[in-house]
DNA sequence: CTTTGTGCAAAGGCTTTGCATGCTT
DNA sequence: AAGCATGCAAAGCCTTTGCACAAAG
């Protein structure tokens, strides 16, 4: 499904890599601070719009490869929406997992039992490494089943 | 981030609701057979080859339409890939998720141990009803972090 | 016969990429 | 001064939609 025929790439690491440090410019601060800010997905798109609306000019091409990097290097966690966008979120403060209502897109904060324990786990048993997990609960919540729409 | 003002349409239906029977086809038969046929997640896309190559001549929009369509009938779940597609599966035979390496796609099938009622608890504690949930492991596989790639 | 489903092509939306310029180091 | 980062615009991809024709009930 995903990874179908993702080449894999063969490559022999020679001597040590450049490891370009990331220059520091006004824009990567813009986003990293909205970032860590909150402990919220956001999209890049939304990104763009909040520091352009708070006054901080950046192009939206730069949005997306900040974002990118960020989630690369792991800065950052990235999960799809169900409309197809990408979204984003701070990994490093309380990892935490989602309720979200199909109907109006109300949204629970939710924490699972230790299963982070079980996660590992299994991963290991796997020869797993690094391992992240994504955990959402999608349902319908009380108001729209009361109020069904369509 | 995702149903961020989404209209929330409030009908109050008044008779009986038209319940138009959907109509056999050829190509609704060949899509729901391809689903039903096999337990893994498949993108539209891949469905359209898939039913293409073994001669079933069908539209790209039309395969669109009836996932759509299985999905918003509870035939089918929908989830989004990492790399924006949607991919469906048919949800009725057994429930399990994914420990994916983020470097070559390797997947294997897990199936975590009974957290399925803590998430029907935890549904419950909210008034969410109906709930579906979406587990996936990511990391990276013992042959990724022997010989990396970039 | 009426209504829905299908196909094709065009349009839409999110994301990525090419290239010249500016800024960081 | 050298090289990555940025912006803008164009291109890419997946998905949806409009419209005419074919098929189902």
């Amino acid at each position: 499904m995903m990874a179908t025929g993702m080449p894999r790439t063969e490559i022999t690491m020679t001597s040590t890599e450049p490891k370009t440090p990331i220059r520091r410019t006004r824009q990567r601060a813009a986003v990293s601070a909205i970032m860590t800010a909150l402990d919220e997905f956001r999209t890049a798109q939304e990104v763009h719009a909040t520091l352009r609306d708070q006054g901080d000019p950046i192009g939206l091409a730069t949005v997306y490869r900040t974002l990118t990097q960020m989630a690369e290097s792991g800065e950052i966690d990235c999960v799809r929406t169900p409309d197809g966008q990408s979204a984003y979120r701070s990994c490093s403060s309380g990892h935490h997992h989602h309720l979200i209502c199909r109907e109006c897109g109300r949204t629970v904060e939710i924490t699972p039992p230790s299963f982070e324990d079980w996660t590992n786990t299994v991963a290991a048993e796997h020869g797993f490494t690094e391992i992240n997990h994504e955990l959402e609960l999608f349902g319908r919540c009380a108001d729209c089943t009361a109020a069904p729409a369509s």
